[in-house]
DNA sequence: ATCCAGGGGTCAC
DNA sequence: GTGACCCATGGA
């Protein structure tokens, strides 16, 4: 095992990642339980299992399983990525600080965020998943995916799943899939994004090339299954484009009514509005409406 | 039973 | 470019 402690960066909660990691959601790519973090990261060479915790300003990495140390520095960068420690939100909380309807998030989310995946294999199959059901199904399918495709490590007592990669879902049917309960749609989207990944069409490099913005949506929503929920959907989780909106989103439409923010779900002028005034920051703007969501009493604010 | 869910494709106009 | 319709299934 190898230990690294990294420091916390200004604006940054660890309490905050594992609520929104948890949410009372059943997330099967890691597991929370008190207060420590487990995940499997795939190295590209080998599984290894990473353990977080904190301790006061500090967050603690313990790295199961034997890694060399030019490794073990890289995965300390994948965490400090995965968990967005080198965003630095600053002038995002002075935005919100100034907004009369949301500048209670500076307090009551402080530190929150925004959790990438850096797959964008699995960003997209993820958010192809999640396209029309409730969360607590979406989960439900990626588990049956990620436990039936994805390999594991497991130390300790504890069995991590890593994401299935593209070639092994390549290679199913939508047949079987839809004996897992995706609908027959789904399951060929999710087909033929493997098949694009795994010949090698399409991948994360090939994305990155095109600059931020309309041509990456563009690129993205070329593809049967893709629209334009999620392919922002993945240029905010994966790339971490600040301007990505899923816009369409019904939890974001739903956030902004809370808030009497837009008057009704086609009242994309007051969306627009609302996002001009968080230039390079829209993407965590939605990240803190959604984290509005599961503050029981959110719609008497 | 009815409506909603972190949408997208297709087709008519 | 907009709107109606279909897809499919679980949750509340």
């Amino acid at each position: 095992m190898k230990q690294y402690r990294i420091p916390f960066p200004p604006l940054f909660s660890f309490d905050e990642c594992l609520w929104f990691l948890d949410r009372n959601y059943d997330d099967c790519l890691h597991y929370i339980e008190g207060g420590r973090l487990w995940k499997a990261l795939d190295t590209g060479t080998e599984l290894v299992l990473l353990e977080l915790h904190a301790e006061k300003d500090v967050l603690v990495l313990d790295i199961h399983g034997s890694v060399a140390p030019a490794a073990g520095a890289r995965m300390v960068e994948e965490v400090r990525d995965w968990l967005g420690m080198n965003d630095q939100p600053e002038a995002f909380y002075a935005l919100l600080r100034n907004h009369p309807a949301l500048s209670y998030m500076t307090e009551a989310f402080y530190g929150l965020r925004l959790i990438g995946i850096s797959s964008l294999y699995e960003a997209l199959c993820w958010s192809i998943i999640g396209q029309q059901i409730n969360l607590k199904f979406a989960y439900a399918l990626k588990r049956r995916l990620v436990e039936r495709y994805g390999r594991s490590v497991e130390y300790g007592g504890k069995c991590l799943h890593v994401f299935p990669r593209p070639e092994d879902l390549a290679g199913t049917t939508v047949e079987e899939l839809r004996a897992m309960q995706f609908s027959g749609r789904k399951a060929e989207y999710l087909l033929h994004i493997s098949t694009l990944f795994a010949s090698g069409a399409l991948s994360r490099a090939q994305l990155e090339a095109l600059p931020p913005g309309a041509d990456r949506v563009k690129a993205l929503t070329a593809i049967r299954g893709i629209g334009t929920w999620t392919a922002n959907y993945a240029l905010m989780k994966c790339l971490r484009e600040p301007g990505a909106v899923p816009y369409g989103d019904v939890g974001l439409l739903n956030a902004l009514l809370a808030h009497g923010l837009i008057s009704d779900k086609k009242d994309t002028e007051g969306l627009r509005r609302l996002f001009e005034g968080f230039p390079g920051w829209e993407s965590y703007l939605v990240l803190y409406l959604w984290r509005s969501l599961a503050v029981p009493d959110f719609q008497s604010r």
